[in-house]
DNA sequence: CACCCGCATGTGAACGTGCACATGCTCGAG
DNA sequence: CTCGAGCATGTGCACGTTCACATGCGGGTG
């Protein structure tokens, strides 16, 4: 005599559910899957069966035998700031929503070896695809050094090297930025750019210097920072005892802060005496003091392209988001023209 | 004539690596997991092999048998800031140290339907465990209302229900604030709090009211506010046409931002005419103008205990991490004594 | 020398799902 | 009436790992 539901701890599956319909597990596993050829009446019934059981798929063994784990790695570092953390957001919800998996690996240090840690921790998860979030030259190094073939999409991209890809356009962006300064009268223009083996950052100095050149301003080398406010404002003390200038492209929101606060504490005014241009349009930035000139950047709709970037890849359907994501400048309180 | 190597585009599984290595696959998984009784020369020989074949434990297969995940999921909204956000940093490491992975579901309204959807979402995916940072109540509920039986830990505790969760002492960390405030001679004093259903919330309010209790000063009712810069942009601007205070304790740094903002924009200095404090010492916060005077609390520490505390009770460990998190008061230059 | 114990290793069966193939049934064309 | 096409379903195996149990072997004890 056969006991009903045998219920051993473990959770019920596809041929628990089979038996108390009356159908072969088969059945069950084409209920799962939407196979066409499936009577209507025998549907309904295995689904209910489901709900009653509580069914719920194993994903473990469905990897196992399609040897395909719906995952998607994304390796960031500064998971804590503003732009990767939303990106990271849009990145989970539509992988959710294409029943991927998000799984993320945030690495403090950049260097070498920890971007190879992080990357194998990752590939040890057999994940499908990679979007990666970080200075983009190393981690492909890491990549080919680790010798794994798996798709990737990075998210620091121009918009340049290759349209396919997602990227929002960094370089028209700090364009953007620069002709606004040039266009209010500055002439001496410093631009705080970032990490210099950041794409992102490499791109927007890039833009600063061909608006530059097209505008046909005398500029100086832009300096390179790390992105924190804290750099920025060690920065500005030390240009501040020079002041040579009126103005200042920041390469981000975080280290416009940061020079705003040194420029407050020499005793200057924003944008009075230095206008200040930041990027990112971080939510904070509408509320420094004196509200942020930025440009502002869609990190969330690059996130959902992405995804859609490396999952067309991944299934081989070419509905393409081509093109750029344009940024918009936004224009606040602090640029002004010069004072003179 | 056995062919060496199939390779039929699978990976190599544990039995490849035997056969080549000239012993059983149960061999080969006892070395995976290190079993005692094993010969020094053999085991040394299946790593060989294992390098030899760039073998990689295949999770799925383990999970199957084992009947379990090793995955911990975490529940989140607003992770685009920077408190989430560095706790997820942390708990990431430190699963990924105990050799778990973590699924982060990250929800953008807070409405019962997409927490419960959020929440299901997780639990499809079999998470052992689960990290909660979002409004607890109402995920608490969502979690008996599916009727799901997972071991959880959340993050905004106020050390006060139970002292075996890791914790803040947020309302430790409030009266400090508040005390700074009232030590500098302050009377009127505002509190611009956090949404009442965050305990994280609750519990600075209660430690602001404690305080003034404490020391006998009236108070009048907290503003309730959405943790966002917006928010106290806007309730600063309200306030600000009574004006019947001296200083405000904001619930976080954020809103403490965009009081700031407010303040300035009707003319009047921080601290000079009001002070300011802040709650959480957000990395820009020292740079806010003025530097914002505020809480600092450890975020990253509060993640790692988190996950300490919660594989402790999947694995039965006792090692427990007792006692709470103390903040800390750090003073910069949004506070000074009321002009007067 | 017979016995048993414990170490090092092997054997076979699960785990839950999807795939390839097989089966029976219905329906329409010739 | 026969036959093939296509639909709805079933059967058995494979995926990579661990678990329970079996096996052989060396050595200490009586």
């Amino acid at each position: 005599m056969p006991t009903e539901a045998a219920g051993k701890g473990r959770a019920p599956s596809i041929r628990d559910v089979a038996r108390v319909a009356g159908v072969s597990h088969q059945t069950v596993s084409r209920v799962l899957n939407e196979h066409p050829s499936l009577r209507d009446s025998t549907k309904q019934r295995v689904l209910e069966v489901m709900e009653e059981l509580q069914y719920r798929p194993n994903r473990a063994a469905r990897a196992l035998v399609t040897a395909r784990s719906r995952t998607i790695g994304v390796l960031t570092t500064r998971s804590d700031q503003y732009g990767p953390a939303s990106s990271i957001r849009a990145i989970e919800e539509a992988a959710r929503e294409a029943e991927y998996l998000v799984l993320t690996s945030s690495v403090t240090s950049t260097d070498r070896d920890a971007l190879r840690e992080a990357l194998a921790h990752l590939v040890e998860q057999s994940v499908e695809g990679l979007v990666i979030i970080a200075p983009q030259q190393r981690v492909v190094e890491a990549i080919s050094e680790l010798s794994v073939d798996i798709p990737y999409v990075t998210m620091q991209s121009t918009g340049l090297l290759d349209d396919t890809v997602p990227s929002v356009d960094q370089i028209g962006g700090a364009r953007l930025a620069t002709r606004h300064l040039i266009e209010l009268g500055h002439r001496d223009i410093y631009h705080l750019a970032g990490p210099q083996d950041w794409i992102e950052a490499e791109a927007r100095m890039r833009g600063f210097l061909d608006e530059m050149g097209a505008q046909e301003v005398p500029t100086t080398a832009p300096i390179l920072g790390d992105w924190s406010a804290e750099f920025g404002y060690y920065a500005g003390r030390e240009m501040l005892r020079i002041r040579d200038f009126t103005a200042i492209f920041s390469s981000n929101d975080q280290m416009a802060l940061g020079l705003i606060h040194a420029i407050h504490e020499a005793g200057l005014n924003v944008p009075g005496d230095v206008s200040v241009v930041g990027f990112d349009d971080i939510p904070e930035a509408a509320h420094f003091w004196p509200p942020l000139t930025t440009v502002r950047q869609d990190f969330a709709e690059l996130g959902r392209r992405c995804i859609a970037r490396l999952l067309e890849g991944l299934t081989g359907d070419s509905e393409r988001y081509r093109g750029t994501i344009a940024p918009e400048l936004v224009v606040r309180k602090s640029t002004a023209p010069p004072r003179r």
